[in-house]
DNA sequence: CCATCTTTGTGCACGCGTTCACAAAGGCAT
DNA sequence: ATGCCTTTGTGAACGCGTGCACAAAGATGG
């Protein structure tokens, strides 16, 4: 059981770093393009910037795959997109199954890209007895009943969690109690997870909030290299009375009226 | 213009190391839900298990923020809502556009939780005629005509690309030109953008990519502990002849009338 | 066959992030 | 008050990821 884990610590891929891994769909993606112009071969300065790397973090990457490369000269495209390819293991076919077919669930139903590289949707299911039969993105919903069934009668390994978040964890654990090993959530909740099963997560909120604590610093470092740098408005230095009041106010909202709690941010 | 540049490296975070603030929202996230169960106070164990992480890793990231915590007790829940927020920059509201309203950009506008955080969807705009005017999540879809007096109206920074991917640049330039410096972006591209501009991209193909990586993983050291470990199929070590002679044939696979190509994806 | 020029592959150093482990702090009971 | 017990806050060690810089490899032209 574990706590929920959230990324992948336990597999120690072995050989290629983590951070190498997630990177290589990214080359995949550029190199599909230049393979789509009939380009032979790359260096990996153009490649890198294809991609939006730096050319040396991109020659590492590939030294964990193998010597592909030719001196001199750059990377052959189609070998590459072949051995990147084998190496993230999209040669065979990925059976997918989504989970939750709400507005999001549909939309990822119908996103054509899901397809394109090798993944393949098995099933749609949902818990609504209204959707069961209807069809979404050509192929018709199926009822969380049969969740166990299709997951074994199509080794499916994927399954895309797209549940409202109260369900998340339930699903989780019918989806690995039938077989799945790797899950995609993009409902806002952590799973608990057993070890061996990979989860990866989207969420929108949590990248949306990442945007936001920059965009605030953004502002505060304008105003104060406007302003002298003594009004604060977002900056985290000191904290205005005012301010601190609220905070106290929150903080004592349970017990005795301690008007203290001054200026925070003291380490 | 710089090259696409993916994260954000140039805002050098002062003080609050970049994968604690990726953090905050998943502390955040866990304290709300104990804040709306009136629960006062919690321990940096709790808490962690309740986000997912380490307790150590926990204590170590609040540290950044200041000392909120009592020791043998633990910490005030709303009092920490209050500052996690004001560190995210969650106590002001942020306007934010999607832009391209097909089936990922609708799910988007639908979706409750985008609200729920400070973030208020102040347009939706798509470059279909056919789409103007029609409503969707209750608001009616603006022409990509009106994107910059929208922005600038409304004093957006953040914004949301839904397009195709061929649009997306060319979306971002628009959007960056008119004001927003803040990016998330859900097309698979790669953008190029200004020092100062925040990007942060969601790729569904990334994510599920990642994922057969690690599933092809599992299957060859499982396939590797019931046999004998001698046949490959899956893993990186050398290149067998014959694995290399289908490697070289999808290298020739444009030219010559080599009928083969392994699995490997087109589009 | 040799010289030159381009580009790979990688050794190395550095900085960031994670984790351990513990002293200090504070509540609470006696 | 005093001592015990819990939990925080953080110093320090470690490991991973990044980027520099360059020697080696190989293509290409003479
Ligand atoms: N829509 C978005 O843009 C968006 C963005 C980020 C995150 N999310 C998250 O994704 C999830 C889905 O969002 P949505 O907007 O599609 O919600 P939705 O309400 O439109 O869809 C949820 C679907 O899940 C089904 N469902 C409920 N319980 C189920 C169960 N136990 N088993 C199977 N199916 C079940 C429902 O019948 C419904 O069809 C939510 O957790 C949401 O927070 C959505
Ligand atoms: N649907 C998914 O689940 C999903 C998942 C991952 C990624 N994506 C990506 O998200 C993007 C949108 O996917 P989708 O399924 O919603 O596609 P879609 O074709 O349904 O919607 C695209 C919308 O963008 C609009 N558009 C096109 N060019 C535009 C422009 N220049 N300015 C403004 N609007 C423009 C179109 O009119 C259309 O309404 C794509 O890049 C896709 O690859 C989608």
């Amino acid at each position: 059981m574990a706590t929920g884990r959230t990324h992948r610590p336990a597999t120690r891929s072995r050989g290629i770093p983590e951070a190498t891994v997630a990177r290589l769909p990214l080359y995949l993606r550029a190199l599909t393009a230049l393979s789509e112009r009939s380009v032979p071969t790359v260096s990996s300065e153009e490649l890198a910037a294809a991609a939006g790397v730096n050319s040396a973090k991109l020659r590492k990457d590939f030294s964990y795959l193998g010597s592909y490369g030719t001196r001199g000269v750059g990377y052959d495209v189609e070998y590459l997109v072949y051995q990147i390819s084998r190496e993230l293991g999209l040669t065979q076919d990925w059976p997918v199954v989504i989970v939750g077919i709400g507005n999001l669930g549909a939309a990822l139903a119908n996103y054509g890209g899901f397809a394109s590289r090798g993944f393949r949707v098995a099933a749609l299911i949902d818990a609504d007895p209204a959707m069961k039969g209807k069809p979404v993105a050509g192929m018709p919903v199926q009822h969380t009943d049969d969740l166990e069934k299709i997951i074994s009668d199509n080794g499916v390994h994927i399954g895309v969690i797209a549940t409202p978040a109260g369900a998340a964890q339930q699903v989780s654990e019918r989806l690995i109690a039938a077989g799945v090993t790797s899950i995609l959530n993009f409902a806002p909740t952590v799973l608990s997870v057993p070890d061996g099963v990979d989860v990866r997560k989207v969420d929108l909120s949590i990248e949306l909030q990442i945007l936001a604590f920059h965009e605030q610093r953004k502002a505060g470092e304008e105003a104060a290299a406007v302003a002298g740098a003594a009004d604060d408005v977002v900056t985290p230095p000191p904290l205005r009375a005012d301010t601190a009041a609220a905070a106290a106010a929150a903080a004592a909202s349970r017990k005795g009226p301690d008007g203290d709690v001054p200026a925070v941010m003291p380490a």
